[in-house]
DNA sequence: TGTTCGGTTCAAAATGAATTGAACAGGGGG
DNA sequence: CCCCCTGTTCAATTCATTTTGAACCGAACA
């Protein structure tokens, strides 16, 4: 992984996602400048790519979004669009405003970054944790089947993973915290 | 693993990983637990198992290992041992310690943790905030593009997503200070 | 009832990363 | 000089995840 990360700044693959369309070429590149920022933020985060870039179109767009309108800007397929919108509606990254009446549902961007960032933390930092902590208390128990000197080196390891694992612990209120810092909205 | 706790959510992926060979079937247990953690841990950050099973391996081992010891405990394949290998003595999580004098290199962990996270750190999220900064400077001279009422939406949200931003990074020293404190050795 | 519109589902295909394994050094011995 | 003995390299394979696309569903409407 480190070794593939070695290339600088480079165009940051650009992104082919964004269709043309009929708008004018500025509003494109905006839309695709935005696609672009969150594409590269959720590969960070391990979000897949459609997912980011439906967010991204939305997040671009001044005004709600139907499903088509995302299905016809950007060159991902239909399931696609269906799949990541219910995906951003769960988490609660896009709500549906409803529309005149009879018309399909519109979606616009939720912009509680807050709640994003929380709900990624609680579910896979707090999860692991978790697990982990479990995991160091068998470890501690298991390290008794070694010869005294070498049982010794063992504890001091372990003892080792667990301050930091209680280290980060403690690092999580305080991150969540952070973040609400200023909170507009 | 006769681990059938209460979670729901969790396979817990049994790790056929590690292989019993000879010794002792207590030690084996604490060595695959050992690897198990790590493996854990690895996926939250992606990194590949078999690099965290390496590591595992001889972080549960009170003595160092051999390339041979490595290669007859963990299920995994020769050429991955080396890759593997590499890549932790790359970042620093292992060091080489000089057997006797003719015989083979022999590997323990470089328990620096803080070491680890924060060249963790650096090279994801520090690369991607920067790059996201460049980003967002060229988003907000795009809004240029729209009426002055959209124009206005979409710069109250490009504000949102700077400060953000501008939380996140400023989050950054404190986690690296923070996950120092303590750190013994 | 038949037809179209808006969207969902899911098996199959594509993608991309990790892993394998066989070919290949190099370096001591013998 | 030849032959192990260790470890590395890298193209090919496997594996997991994402994406596709066609079948499908239900509701509105004629």
């Amino acid at each position: 992984m480190a070794s593939s990360v070695i290339h600088s700044t480079l165009p940051s693959t650009t992104t082919a996602l964004v269709l043309p369309g009929d708008r004018p070429a500025d509003v494109v590149a905006f839309e695709a400048a935005m696609v672009d920022f969150f594409v590269d933020a959720a590969e960070l985060l391990g979000v897949p790519k459609s997912v980011a870039a439906i967010y991204g179109i939305v997040f671009a767009s001044p005004v709600p979004l139907s499903f088509a309108d995302i299905e016809s800007r950007l060159d991902i397929s239909k399931g696609s669009v269906s799949q990541g919108l219910r995906m951003l509606r769960e988490v609660g990254a896009v709500k549906e405003v409803s529309a005149a009446s009879d018309k399909a549902e519109l979606f616009e961007p939720d912009v509680e970054m807050r709640k994003l960032i929380e709900r990624f933390i609680e579910q896979r930092l707090q999860r692991q944790l978790e697990s982990g902590k479990g995991k160091l208390k068998v470890l501690a128990q298991g390290a008794a089947a070694y010869a005294p000197a070498e049982q010794k080196v063992l504890q001091q390891r372990l003892k080792k993973l667990s301050r930091w694992h209680d280290r980060t612990r403690a690092l999580l209120p305080i991150a969540k915290t952070f973040l609400k810092l200023g909170a507009g909205s």
